[in-house]
DNA sequence: GAGTTTGAAACT
DNA sequence: CAGTTTCAAACTC
């Protein structure tokens, strides 16, 4: 192998000479790959080691990923003095390691191998090529899974350039072969990517400007590397059908996949780099979906190639996986990227001319994208390395502002954050980084900062669109990836999303400067800006007696560690403390599981199609507090109050007094859920006629439906297990649910129930709908994407497929897998679905797949369980999406105070049938979409284990009539 | 920048 | 579960 790759390296360097960045790009992207597979896989493993702690695995996975990820880090920190043969003896070892690391696939290991070598290969070359540390080479090595990040990231980085070399040469070459053996061997990429590479560019390119005829081949190349880097999750997005299915096949996968994913979105493009080592398999896979999706995104059908290589990918299991992962990245990308092509072409032109902020709504990224082909790719960057970038860290997002996101504390940060710039965000990567590991690599991260600012440079050029801005902006966003990725794993998701919406609304930052300040080693005081204040844009604490180690602490209460941002005293918020942390987050979780979760919960206000009356229904921001607020002076006007902070309208859960929330009153709110329920009321009266309509339609489909309830039962086992992750997703769901399930006020578990019921109610929706009958598996497809889509952006652009939501999906079940994943992830959502909540009110799909995330986080089996769900009941996506916008008011005030959502819910409860059993319940609620989402979310409430049987009952009743004035409508 | 206000978190 | 205290952020000057 080794010979070959050498072979490859060089004709990669004699190929790649006026490929400075590529150069650049081994040394970053080795380095940023090495973290992100070290995290990818750590967190996985760190999630799921923590089972027992529901939430704090989430936050705090990080923490223990960040160890595992300092002991990598020490290595590179090592491996930069490493001489290149040392590097390449780590390569060697890499491989070896990932040989044995190759899990049952044989193609997959092949895949690998290749990868593998092919790593290698870039890292020699980068390492005899490049003057950058051997450090990168060397980490790389360590990480054999990573060969295939450091070659996504390689690719990626090279495929930019390439792609610019194409532009220029426009090589027509037609190997798709070619190009897809490229892309499947990342390595390859790299070496022989160079030509191959610049020749699928060309032809893509050439497509594009055949197919789209726009001038935006710019945006679009930089687009289609994205899409290769992040290809896969691009086509992941594309392919969600399969994924579902993959998801529902294996969900640890999916966890696992998404965990990756996040690493992936750390280390940038390659949602393949976050793979862990054993899915190196999957990273190939992913970069062969991405080369059939580049080909696929030349040509216009893009979308439809990329749902078939998705299958085609055999992708095993483990394609899957990758998938999931890249999906849960590319719901980012796909939105932007899958879109791109089909809808670049079309699309994209119209959209950035007028984007619609309802569409956007459904996902910021999306908007962000629309907004600006150029953005895309940034943002796909950006999706990536913000991923990596812990919240507090997160650049300027500017735009985000707040995401209002899920998580307050999260929020806060990220609003901050949104301030501050990514560049900042940046250095604040690497201050941890180093604080981590106690080392500064500071001769690597140097280099690294200059390459991937030439880097950037050259994509920058490259990409035409990105502008100068958006290549600081990338090569920051990259830069930071890499720390991040070597820091905070948790916390990347949300830095991800806010990265992106940061990077969409304001694509410039200042990337010198980050860069520059970065290269300074002063650590934390130097940024920090004394107090947590959003000076950097990038909040952090000021605790001084809390030690960081109480949720007075934002860090800490948003799962990260402090930063040099932060000016704490006497704080033990650190890597080097995590162990503490992590008891002190047990104890913390002990007495109230819900303690980490995101605080705010989306409403699916958008909810589109059926449910013009929910998303009337619905608040501007259907986003709401779990919790609710206490304010007593501030009448919800300052950032005092919680809510108004997130920028989500009081609910019934708040005891606020005087409420005058411009995001929403408390009154207001309640009204609406009374018109709610009288509607859930009117409907329940054709209860009947749904539970007719379900049995036959239980009949229809009983496979499905079985394996459906199978996992429902399961989730519901599963719930009382992970009331965190129940709640935080569902907890939008669960407004309608938390009438049902009065337990736990915040509880993940309405959140959860939601869930199951979404996906009781996906499933039953698919049999009511018809969906059963042969349909299933594309409408499992389909719906779960839509599900997907929904249940994580809450609101999907009718227009876009549901790529988009797919990835959102991906993401979701992701995030059960790792929890400090999920953690971040879900922040990341909140943050996203905060962030796009306060760009786009209406939508509230965003904050819901936060909350899934979180719950997927904690609970991975019940994101497992979700993704079957969704898998199964894809269709009833939009139900989901009905419930979760119907749901995340209820779940809000459910959250915030289920008991005292119980007021909201008392007039449920008059609509609510206990008896009904919970498959014709299911059943019912899947045949109404809105309604039936509600009537889903409200079963779901029951189904969790927590949550009261009457309770359910009620829920299932409620939904039942709603799905049965769907049904009757639909017969 | 210091001091005050505010409300959440923690404690009893 | 309610009340009180502690805490840090938000706010004001």
């Amino acid at each position: 192998m080794e010979s070959p790759k050498t072979d490859k390296i060089i004709t990669s360097a004699v190929t790649t000479p006026s490929n400075s960045p590529q150069v650049q790009e081994s040394p970053f992207s080795s380095y940023v790959s090495n973290l992100s597979p070290i995290k990818s896989v750590k967190a996985a493993h760190v999630a799921q080691g923590f089972p027992g702690l529901s939430s704090p695995p989430l936050v705090f996975t990080s923490p223990r990923i960040n160890v595992q990820r300092e002991a990598s880090f020490l290595k590179r920190s090592q491996y930069p003095q490493l001489s290149s043969a040392e590097a390449t003896q780590n390569d060697n070892r890499d491989k070896k390691s990932t040989d044995g690391l190759v899990y049952s696939e044989e193609s997959s290991s092949i895949l690998q191998r290749g990868l593998i070598t092919d790593s290698k290969k870039d890292f020699d070359a980068k390492d005899s090529l490049q003057s950058e540390p051997h450090s990168s080479s060397g980490c790389i090595d360590e990480y054999l899974a990573d060969p295939g990040e450091v070659d996504c990231l390689n690719s990626t980085y090279s495929v930019s350039p390439c792609l610019k070399q194409i532009d220029d040469t426009s090589k027509p070459s037609n190997d798709l072969k070619e190009t897809i053996l490229t892309c499947d061997n990342k390595s390859g990429l790299r070496a022989d990517a160079s030509t191959v590479v610049e020749e699928h560019l060309g032809l893509l390119e050439e497509a594009k400007k055949d197919i789209q005829g726009k001038p935006t081949s710019d945006a679009r190349p930089n687009i289609v590397d994205e899409e290769e880097n992040d290809g896969t999750s691009s086509e992941c997005a594309n392919i969600k059908s399969s994924l579902h299915v993959d998801h529902a096949i294996d969900k640890q996968d999916c966890q696992h996949s998404q965990v990756k994913d996040r690493g992936c979105s750390h280390q940038d493009d390659c949602n393949c780099t976050s793979q862990p080592l054993p899915e190196s398999l999957q990273s190939v896979e992913a970069y062969e979906d991405f080369g059939e999706n580049e080909n696929a995104g030349v040509s216009n059908g893009l979308v439809e190639n990329m749902l078939f290589h998705g299958p085609k990918a055999n992708q095993n299991q483990r394609g899957i996986r990758r998938r999931c992962l890249q999906f849960g990245e590319a719901s980012l990308y796909t939105t932007g990227g899958s879109n791109s092509y089909p809808e670049a072409a079309s699309d994209t032109s119209s959209r950035l001319a007028a984007t619609n902020a309802e569409i956007e709504n459904a996902e910021p990224c999306r908007a962000d994208l629309k907004a600006t082909s150029g953005k895309r790719k940034l943002v796909k960057l950006t999706d990536c390395i913000a991923p990596s970038l812990p919240p507090p860290y997160c650049g300027n997002s500017s735009t985000f502002c707040k995401p209002s996101g899920i998580g307050l504390h999260l929020n806060s940060i990220v609003n901050a954050a949104s301030m501050g710039h990514a560049s900042t965000a940046s250095i604040k990567l690497e201050d941890l980084y180093m604080g981590v590991q106690g080392k500064k690599p500071t001769s690597v991260s140097s280099q690294v900062i200059e390459k991937t600012k030439s880097f950037s440079s050259s994509l920058s050029n490259v990409e035409k669109n990105s502008a100068g801005d958006e290549e600081g902006w990338f090569e920051t966003k990259a830069f930071t990836a890499a720390s991040s990725a070597t820091t905070v794993s948790p916390n990347n998701l949300e830095f991800e999303y806010q990265v992106v919406q940061d990077e969409i609304e304001k694509p410039n930052f200042q990337k010198a400067d980050s860069f520059e300040e970065y290269d300074q080693p002063s650590p934390t005081k130097k940024r920090k800006k004394t107090s947590a204040t959003e000076s950097d844009g990038c909040k952090r604490c000021n605790c001084k007696k809390t030690k960081c180690l109480k949720l007075y602490c934002d860090c800490f209460a948003a799962g990260i560690y402090c930063a040099e941002p932060c000016a704490c005293q006497g704080c033990f918020n650190r890597p080097e403390y995590e162990d503490t942390v992590l008891e002190t987050r047990q104890q913390i979780e002990s007495r109230n599981p819900l303690a980490f979760a995101p605080k705010i919960v989306q409403r699916v206000t958008e909810f589109p199609p059926n449910n013009a009356e929910d998303g009337s229904r619905m608040t501007p921001s259907s986003a709401r507090h779990k919790r609710g607020c206490n304010c007593k002076k501030s009448m919800c006007l300052k950032k005092y109050c919680e809510c108004y902070q997130a920028n989500v309208g009081c609910s019934t859960g708040c005891r606020c007094d005087g409420c005058k929330n411009v995001y929403g009153r408390k009154e207001e709110y309640i009204a609406v859920e009374h018109g709610l329920a009288k509607e859930m009321v009117s409907n329940a009266a054709s209860k009947k006629n749904l539970e007719d309509a379900f049995d036959g339609k239980l009949e229809m489909v009983p496979i499905k439906r079985n394996p459906i309830h199978a996992e429902l039962h399961d989730v519901h086992d599963l719930t009382p297990l992970t009331p965190t992750f129940q709640y935080s997703d569902h907890g939008k769901n669960v407004p309608k649910s938390r009438f049902l399930s009065k337990r736990s006020p915040e509880s993940d578990l309405f959140i959860l129930s939601s869930y199951e019921k979404s996906s009781r109610s996906s499933t039953r929706n698919l049999e009511d709908n018809d969906i059963l009958s042969g349909r299933d598996k594309d409408l499992l497809n389909l719906d779960s994407c839509d599900w997907q889509a929904d249940y994580n952006i809450g609101t999907m652009d009718p227009n876009t497929p549901r790529c988009d939501t797919g990835p959102s999906v991906c993401h979701l079940t992701a995030p059960s897998d790792t929890s400090s994943t999920a953690m971040a992830s879900c922040r990341a959502r909140d943050w996203t679905n905060v962030s796009k909540v306060q760009r786009c009110p209406g939508s509230d799909s965003l904050s819901s797949g936060s909350s899934l995330r979180w719950r997927n986080s904690p609970v991975t089996p019940v994101t497992r369980i979700v993704g079957t769900k969704s898998l199964q009941g894809l269709e009833s996506g939009r139900e989901i999406h009905d419930i979760l916008q119907d749901d995340t008011p209820e779940i809000l005030k459910d959250s915030s105070t289920p008991i005292k959502s119980v007021k909201a819910s008392s007039p449920n409860k008059k609509r609510v049938s206990p008896p009904h059993g919970h498959i014709r319940e299911l059943g019912s609620s899947s045949s109404g979409a809105l309604r039936s989402g509600r009537k889903f979310i409200l079963k779901a409430v029951p189904s969790f284990p927590p949550l009261t049987p009457c309770i359910d009952s009620k829920g299932s009743t409620i939904q039942e009539t709603s799905n049965l004035q769907d049904n009757n409508s639909n017969k």
